[in-house]
DNA sequence: TTACGTGCAAAGGTTTTGCACTAGC
DNA sequence: GCTAGTGCAAAACCTTTGCACGTAA
């Protein structure tokens, strides 16, 4: 199975802003419970990755301490909701997560269908096609989702020497 | 929960190739069986919906006949295999597919957040795009998915007369 | 103090799999 | 007749939930 939670560095800002996690957590009259707090560190400490709930259950545990699967489920359900991270699904049976970027902009992902790696592409050229939307349809869009699959430059290079692979 | 499986018309074509789909099997040496026949004809009967495993299941043994649950899973998979069907990812927990659309064109789907209908977008205009991704980062873009999440037009219209919901 | 959060185990829901039987080709 | 396909039940997974206990504010 392809291994979605990697992502590639693409140069942009990584930078997490804790102060505004812990606002949005008292704003939402929500504990800062350790629990929450190492999920959320792993998370800063894993940039560009789109983790499980295992995978993040597995951090936590290995790097700091024991922790209950249902309270990393819970944790991710609740910073969701508070729009601290965002669930992607990479359609490979686990919902994954990232740090929602909206300081920043909205990315794409580009899913490598041979390394399974997940790129993120910056450009958000959807304006035009959204208000093309509107004036059609008369739907107006609130969020978008768009992810592109194909061969990462990497495995599109190995390919040239790597005869003996099937697509 | 929102029924993701309602689709709407958009007065586009809807014309099933059922001589394509047979084809299709012949060269992927697979056989024609009458499980095989019902879940495709469940699809050609519901033009525009985006079914799950388990609705194709509960329509085959309603209208026609019983059949495995199983059989019905393993014969998404082999029609997907053999893009005659599409599988859809809506999040709502399971898979749901339809027809694949390739003979007509790539369409993306709108999303009605308070309903749950799905309607579908025809314009493909991502191919600007693509050409730049792979221009700036070596990426060849095989596919893509993209799905609009907002409000649709009888929504939009409803709320103006119904206070009370929410959000 | 007290409502909220956690951990554990059990349950829930979807999808896959093993195996004996059946049926296309 | 062979090989591939089916049906059933069990298993595998991911995720949610009930409940008793613990704890942040």
């Amino acid at each position: 199975m392809i291994d979605y939670s990697q992502g590639i560095e693409n140069g942009g800002v990584r930078v997490v802003r804790l102060s505004s996690v812990y606002r949005k957590l008292e704003e939402g009259s929500k504990r800062l419970t350790p629990q929450r707090e190492l999920v959320i560190r792993i998370f800063s400490e894993h940039p560009g990755e789109h983790l499980s709930a295992e995978e993040v259950h597995q951090l936590v545990k290995k790097k700091f301490q024991d922790i209950g699967l249902a309270t990393v489920y819970r944790s991710l359900e609740l910073l969701t909701h508070l729009e601290i991270l965002t669930r992607i699904n990479f359609d490979d049976g686990r919902a994954r997560y990232e740090f929602n970027q909206e300081e920043t902009h909205r990315h794409h992902h580009l899913v490598c269908v041979r390394c399974g790696r997940v790129e993120e592409y910056g450009e958000d050229l959807l304006d035009t096609l959204e208000t093309r939307i509107f004036k059609e349809r008369g739907f107006t869009v609130l969020d978008h989702e768009l992810k592109f699959y194909g061969i990462c430059h990497a495995c599109a290079a190995k390919r040239g020497t790597d005869k003996g692979e099937k697509i």
